[in-house]
DNA sequence: CACCCGTGGCG
DNA sequence: TCGCCAAGGGT
């Protein structure tokens, strides 16, 4: 390991103070439950989309014990359309954890915040150095390429071994004394650098307090770090969703606790025609099919095929559900382009 | 440890 | 358009 720049603390945290990012919603406190929130809702999500997520969901939980108490069906209606549901059912348990088993507060150390679920290393080291003062460091996208760059690490951060050398320069770099605030103002220092600085594309670096440290900046191209290899492989499905609709509900049903949209609201879905008519039987004959929907997950390429199946105010479409009325429909957690399809569903009429 | 899990924005 | 990826963690 090369002997690391003793400047890179003092100088990210004078930055952090002086250009670094201060109004965000989730700064300014040391409230370790509205830090956590903002740790989950922000792991591999934007902070333009979480802004329009955080403050609902600290009006409608303000506090470990509100969300705690809370039906998951709640949590996951206010979590609807940020994507990766397992962190919304984690933070569930982890806020009854913290109840139950920590008498309403959370622990004070990264090590044991680690040990709750849905709170990894990076983000147990987060809400430590916010909110106590833990000289401990996190490692997120946007650390992994400021340190990948400052040091012009060679490694492939998709793989293990490149990752336990990037924990250890990050706690190498770590201020060796810190005082008072200056760990938190170290950790938002490594976010912000990252995220308005040091950018994957077109990096400041005629500003970046760090130019003349930094060993991808002289080799004369920074943006070839962090290297990376492995390249994504999307699998393509085809699903069919049944909407069978009535004047006033829509048939939904509870998705499975694993797999895609996990505790999430959806139509039924099934992986060919022929299953769905199948389900169907004779009511088959009346489906309507609806416009193709295109939606990439991480991993997938779905294409949502839409069967439109109107009922009668008596009837069932025989498949497992139940009717939702349209007024409670769009409340509920549902995935992202269920919500689009549904909320062009309700505004057409039903035949006859 | 390789794979799984959403969504939106941007170059 | 389309590939990339963002305050990652669980299994």
């Amino acid at each position: 390991m090369t002997a690391l720049p003793s400047a890179f603390a003092p100088r990210l945290i004078a930055w952090q103070r002086a250009s670094g990012r201060h109004g965000l919603p989730w700064q300014g406190t040391r409230d370790p439950y509205r830090v956590w929130l903002s740790e989950i809702m922000l792991q591999q999500t934007q902070v333009s989309t979480v802004l329009g997520y955080y403050p609902r969901f600290l009006e409608r939980f303000p506090d470990v014990a509100a969300l705690a108490a809370a039906p998951i069906d709640d949590v996951m209606a206010l979590w609807s359309g940020l994507g990766y549901y397992s962190r919304a059912r984690h933070l569930h348990r982890c806020a009854q954890a913290v109840v139950a088993q920590h008498g309403g507060r959370f622990p004070r150390t990264a090590a044991e915040l680690q040990t709750l679920p849905g709170i990894g290393a990076s983000t147990a080291a987060a809400i430590a150095a916010f909110c106590f003062g833990e000289r401990v460091s996190i490692l997120d996208g946007n650390v992994r390429r400021v340190l990948s760059r400052v040091l012009a690490f060679e490694g492939d951060v998709a793989e293990t071994a490149a990752q336990r050398a990037l924990w250890a320069h990050a706690q190498a770099l770590l201020p060796k004394a810190p005082e008072g605030d200056d760990m938190a103002a170290y950790t938002q220092g490594l976010m912000d650098l990252g995220a308005t600085l040091c950018t994957r594309s077109k990096p400041a670096c005629v500003v970046c307090p760090m130019v003349d440290l930094c060993a991808a900046r002289m080799s004369g191209d920074p943006t070839r770090f962090p290297v990376k290899t492995r390249k994504l492989v999307r699998r393509f499905e085809r699903w069919w969703l049944l909407l069978a609709v009535r004047a006033d509900a829509v048939w939904l049903q509870r998705r499975p606790e694993r797999g895609i949209w996990a505790g999430l609201y959806a139509p039924p879905v099934f992986a060919s025609e022929d299953a769905l008519h199948a389900a169907l039987g004779d009511r088959a004959a009346r489906l309507e099919p609806g416009s193709p929907v295109s939606h990439s997950l991480t991993h997938r390429e779905l294409e949502l095929l839409p069967q439109r199946l109107p009922l009668p105010a008596d009837a069932a479409p025989g498949v497992p559900g139940q009717w939702v009325p349209w007024t409670e429909a769009l409340g509920l957690g549902l995935p992202a382009p269920v919500r689009g399809l549904l909320q062009v569903l309700r505004d057409q009429p039903l035949p006859q």
